[in-house]
DNA sequence: TGGGTCATGTAACCTGTTACATGATTAG
DNA sequence: CTAATCATGTAACAGGTTACATGACCCA
């Protein structure tokens, strides 16, 4: 999956790894982490698959980089990934894991541990408010105005989604809250 | 994670590998997706880490099976996990993942693809429907009203999340549309 | 002189996926 | 007779995380 993520990048233009570990970070790492040695790492794979090329460019006043670009056989493979079909909705929140075994702590612990979410999600909202600027940022890479609707839908996605975690963990804190109005002794 | 889900499990009751197959396809499995090989690993893995016993139970017209208890130590370290903070925001969306590339397809392809996982997302949402039948089921495993509201959490979040979802497809729906009616020669 | 940016990774480990393997009993 | 259920895994590989490593230049 990172594989593609980083094909589909170079697909907008050649790039060192360097570049790619800060795009990533503006852009798809809204949904999707990944470190600077594991993007390092796909990209010797996409190499070895032949899926891009590399060029040593030296520079003055700074490290030698290595520029990447994506091959025809690259290409294909970026269209085969994004038709293939097999749509995966699965996914892995390991905070509901959490969540669903949080009957072991008591009710004041738990109202805390949501609090304690509500806030993060704070922070989560106000780094997606500013995330608009980021396209802007990247409009000389993305110039067909088609391939930022993707982008913008993608941003949508988070924005809708931190709205309804926020109304979650309100309703668990309210459901909580109600069963300690009832129950005091817990 | 998975380790600390299945000591969860284990901590409702003494049960075996198979057990908690089943139980995780009932429970987790909405949010933790797990193959039966890794769930039978891990438990090799907590049963090295002192967190759980073993006791191989002979049976009539079946199988040996291989019970799992938890230990004292394991109690704690479930524990200690629901405790420890950074709390994981932290996501992977594979799905997201596809939908910021999707831009190399033409607009039909695209609206094609987000009435598939509409179709998928309906599926969803009607096995949701089916897991309050799950809780009544283990009721006897978790006797503890208590216990079951953090299930019940969880589910609300599947539900509130699956809206969310097909919220967000009729709204990328909706664009492409438009986009082709102004365009329509993409 | 200390921190930030530029630029590259390696090594060890942990977690997750895929494919394969076995074999008895029971219900239709 | 055939498929499902009960019950256990192993082996190989793919993907992700954590810790560590290097070194020059620039700005305050």
């Amino acid at each position: 999956m990172l594989k593609h993520g980083i094909l589909g990048l170079l697909n907008y233009g050649s790039m060192t790894g360097y570049d790619i570990v800060h795009i990533f970070k503006d852009s798809l790492s809204y949904f999707w982490q990944a470190q600077t040695s594991q993007i390092y790492r796909e990209l010797q794979t996409i190499k070895k698959n032949g899926w891009a090329t590399d060029e040593t460019v030296p520079q003055d006043g700074k490290p030698d980089k290595k520029v990447f670009t994506i091959t025809e056989s690259g290409k294909e493979e970026l269209k085969r990934w994004l038709t293939e079909d097999g749509v995966e909705f699965g996914l892995k929140s390991p905070l509901m894991m959490k969540t669903f075994f949080r009957g072991e702590l008591s009710i004041d612990e738990n109202i805390d541990y949501f609090e304690k979410l509500q806030n993060e999600s704070y922070a989560f909202a106000y780094k997606m408010t500013s995330a608009p600027t980021e396209t802007e940022k990247y409009a000389t890479l993305i110039h067909d105005p088609m391939k930022a609707l993707y982008w913008k839908m993608t941003m949508e996605y988070g924005m809708m989604y931190s709205k309804m975690y926020r109304q979650w963990i309100e309703n668990c804190i309210k459901q909580l809250e109600e069963l300690k109005y009832e129950n005091p002794d817990n």
